[in-house]
DNA sequence: GCTAGTTGTTGTGGGCCCTCACAATGAGGG
DNA sequence: CCCTCATTGTGAGGGCCCACAACAACTAGC
């Protein structure tokens, strides 16, 4: 085992590791918000919604799925009566997707669920350790962003908002 | 803003950014396979059986998935010529997996559009940094495994490889 | 031998994500 | 007005992942 090949190995050690614990990570999270009715998907698109009806494209753009994803997704949550689908009479095309009071309730237990098993998740990080890894993570996305040929589905329709937005309050244009 | 805000996000938004950046990245990483008729999920399985037949449960132990998801892959990459399936005189439950001669070159050629893409995504990094991601992952990941209840398809039957073990290499029990 | 439990694999059905193709609507130029 | 062009959402089809249940084959105990 020479220096170099260690070096070498590093960086796909690194990237099997971040796969494999990321698989893990979202399996808890999917496991918990199973609960509830929700996941993680199914969470974000609620989370996006609770401060006002929204289109499905910029769902899609905001969580950088495909907008047939969102088609998916929304189908599920109407069929368990968290969202409703109304047609905008400004543009017909448009139909906004809107949360019930039973889908604020289910975001609001969801958020719950994740706040007892998150901080759980990097318990063992220091505080310094936690900013680092922001860091690292962000430089490592603005490097991966610049290698995809970001198709994403019926080609690039929207403006990709960055990884630096605030996801988790749903901050999304309507 | 206050300290105290700041500090209880930063678990969240650690998160969020964790799960979005790994997506990103299994998306570079599949559409670079893709040329080669791979995938990460596919590539992975070629890996591990470049040294001999592998039984698909080894298979499922050894990545964490069900063994279910392993019949998936296999048959796609039976249906490819990259792989076949052989009885085991042994035991006649067990069917082996062997690599094919086709499959040998697919999985030599994921390798090195593999090698051309993953240290891009990390050029950013010190060799500190990459030290310092790595050590954090298992600490996390430590904390995660400990979290889950761990089904995983027909019960705990396989003891799971621990996350240290070398994926790469595909150092799988035969 | 024969039954009971264990192990290996696969069928069924589902969730999440993708690409490709297409209908419907709205906006602008002739 | 009509005809193109862009946008929005969806249907079809595929890949990866899961849980549950069925089936075949091995193993242990009687």
């Amino acid at each position: 085992m020479l220096e170099v090949e260690v070096k070498r190995m590093n960086e796909f050690e690194l990237s099997e590791h971040l796969l494999t614990c990321v698989t893990r990570i979202r399996r808890v999270l999917d496991e918990r918000l199973k609960e509830h009715g929700l996941s993680v998907a199914r969470k974000r698109m609620l989370g996006a919604l609770t401060e006002g009806p929204v289109r499905q494209a910029a769902l899609a753009s905001a969580f950088e799925v495909a907008p047939r994803t969102v088609t998916e997704l929304v189908d599920g949550l109407e069929r368990d009566g968290f969202v409703e689908r109304r047609g905008d009479p400004q543009d017909r095309r448009v139909r906004l997707v809107c949360i019930t009071p039973a889908g604020r309730r289910a975001n609001e237990r969801a958020m719950i669920a994740r706040a007892e098993v998150i901080p759980q998740m990097f318990a063992d990080l220091s505080e310094e350790d936690r900013a680092a890894l922001l860091r690292m993570l962000v430089a490592v996305d603005k490097r991966v962003a610049s290698m995809s040929a970001a198709g994403l589905g019926a080609g690039d329709r929207s403006a990709v908002i960055p990884l630096d937005a605030p996801f988790i309050a749903g901050d999304v244009q309507r």
